[in-house]
DNA sequence: GGATTTTTTGCAACCGGTTGCAAAAGCGCG
DNA sequence: CGCGCTTTTGCAACCGGTTGCAAAAAATCC
């Protein structure tokens, strides 16, 4: 049904070779030529067919986006954000949900067989296997929002989570909070446990500070909210740092439910600063994850890769920062 | 780089075709062919480069999945439900923003030379002039969350959104409302004009109802909360049918602001049900909409149509129901 | 066991493009 | 106008598969 190059050859009474150069750039092709190529093509609706000229380039201009985050807000402007950005250089995002697969062998094979250019793994859960599995396939790949590590395997671009943790411990310190405790997400996930080591390992070093923890089993509303209900049945903590925001979000919805009041019975702190945590009814206290430039440079280091496929592994860190609503009391 | 049939042929000792045929289901080939081949292919770690053989099969297995709502946290919810009811019957979907996007002919001529077998266009808001783009381009598509019509130019599934109209008017006039208005999304979208129709074609019979309108310039919190924060200012309504949840949500939080409540002073119905509305500390009353089955519906009416693509077009339209939660006065 | 039918296999052409190479065309210049 | 040089063009092979067709092999029948 689709015109072919073939017809459009015929057409313009040419060569095979000049009609396909003239959709080649960098191609020599005179401009008479290409005039009349150009008419016959459009006289006939012709547009090149790209999986099969990828069969003699190579390049498919494809790039798997995998993720297993399909119910975290935060993700839906994720991917925004590189469905956007890929498309802007011209190239395609192949969807990968890995909701509910454990094994990145049957991933690997479906990417190898659309022969994508590069993997792009942007998930805050996936465990670095994922991220080695397709590198060792030989696809090029970045894990966006993957784990910190000074001696990367796979490029990585994300935030610094141990430091995350020093930094809402420190701000909980900061306050006057002296009872202090740590909610986090899933205990599997890398990020769980590096904000975990960062928090206590800036606890330590106060004396005065009496720590607890425990962890919700998902980063949602409902694991949260259950969690803290359990919490409050015996002697809450005075400030809690949560995993996530959706996290953090159930959590005040438990403590309102309580009859106590943020900030001045419990202090919150969440991470992520997804667009709901300023909206006016919640307006959380949280730490900023600077996503868009997570993105933006991801995509750069996968263009990158793509001329340049045994590039050097790098890990690229981005600051985060606290963003200071309602949810902590006041500096003294 | 990666191993091609050839090389299994070599490798096993027999032709390409006997390769070929090992891996194409259905096809002639004996025990014990089968078995030589599938030792050499995964001596190799050969697969089969599925672009190359859509070239004489036609088949690309691709699908285009199509949206511009990347900012309403249902959708997330929407993608996940298609990438993985897609990935289940071996399809993958190719993601395509059309967030500013206006001219349907460049995702057309995109999507052609990816030569994708199908187009899922999931969007509230996107004028019918796109999927009926696709459909003259020659590629099976379905709309989903697109208009209902009675003489539908592609194939649509979705809800009816008059008739949602109708039910926040009846349930508002049920509950003894008699000063009621209506808070759309963006005026140009289809599923605003249609509840708007909806809902004033069913106060049109209830004399005694008072009503007015107006329209919120996008589907999100900040616009709900301006829209209401105007509206406060003169005279509110008694009850308002609000163009999605979202909406709602932001419409609470300007409600809160101005220190009335809620229902005791407003009444509040959104529409979706998206996750958050039931959640405890929003707990909004809204009429749901069958995402799931919608989805669902879609994909099955897609597959079909891949057997079958001039398939005659068909509206799939599911029924909404009310989801009663705290925003609106109980029934007396 | 041989003739006949059925199944399996390989050959070769094809899908829609790209590209190295050599021939043809175009150019500048004396 | 003819020469040498550069640019443009077409030929033909190739990318990694599939498939119609006929030959080869296996199965069935008498």
């Amino acid at each position: 049904m689709p015109v072919t190059l073939k017809e459009v050859a015929e057409r313009a009474g040419v060569s095979r070779s000049a009609v396909s150069r003239t959709f080649t750039d960098g191609a020599s092709v005179s401009e008479k030529m290409r005039r009349k190529v150009e008419k016959a093509a459009r006289d006939l609706g012709y547009s090149p067919n790209a999986l099969a000229s990828s069969l003699t380039t190579g390049r498919t201009k494809l790039i798997g986006l995998i993720s297993n985050n399909f119910h975290n807000p935060i993700f839906l402007q994720v991917f925004d954000l590189f469905t956007r950005g890929l498309q802007d250089r011209g190239l395609r995002p192949l969807l990968v949900n890995l909701t509910d697969e454990t094994d990145p062998q049957a991933s690997v094979a479906m990417l190898r067989q659309y022969s994508v250019d590069g993997a792009v793994v942007a998930s805050s859960t996936l465990p670095p296997g994922f991220s080695k599995a397709f590198r060792d396939a030989g696809v090029p790949v970045v894990h966006s929002f993957g784990r910190y590590s000074s001696a990367p395997q796979v490029h990585v671009v994300g935030i610094d989570n141990v430091e995350c943790g020093r930094m809402a411990a420190r701000t909980l310190v900061a306050r006057g909070y002296r009872k202090i405790a740590f909610l986090g997400g899933p205990e599997s996930a890398t990020s769980t446990q590096d904000r975990y080591s960062g928090f206590f390992s800036e606890l330590g070093a106060h004396r005065d500070v009496t720590t607890s923890y425990s962890f919700a089993d998902a980063y949602s509303f409902d694991a949260g909210r259950r969690e803290m209900l359990r919490l409050l049945k015996s002697d809450p903590a005075e400030a809690y740092f949560c995993g996530d925001d959706v996290l953090s979000i159930g959590v005040l919805s438990a403590i309102a439910d309580s009859g106590l009041r943020v900030p001045e019975d419990i202090g919150i702190i969440g991470l992520n600063d997804m667009e709901m945590a300023r909206w006016e009814n919640i307006n959380l206290t949280t730490i900023h994850q600077p996503i868009r430039q997570i993105v933006t440079s991801s995509i750069e280091l996968m263009v990158a890769m793509l001329d340049e496929p045994d590039r050097y592994p790098e890990a690229r860190i981005f600051p985060c920062s606290i963003v200071e609503r309602g949810t902590l009391r006041p500096l003294k």
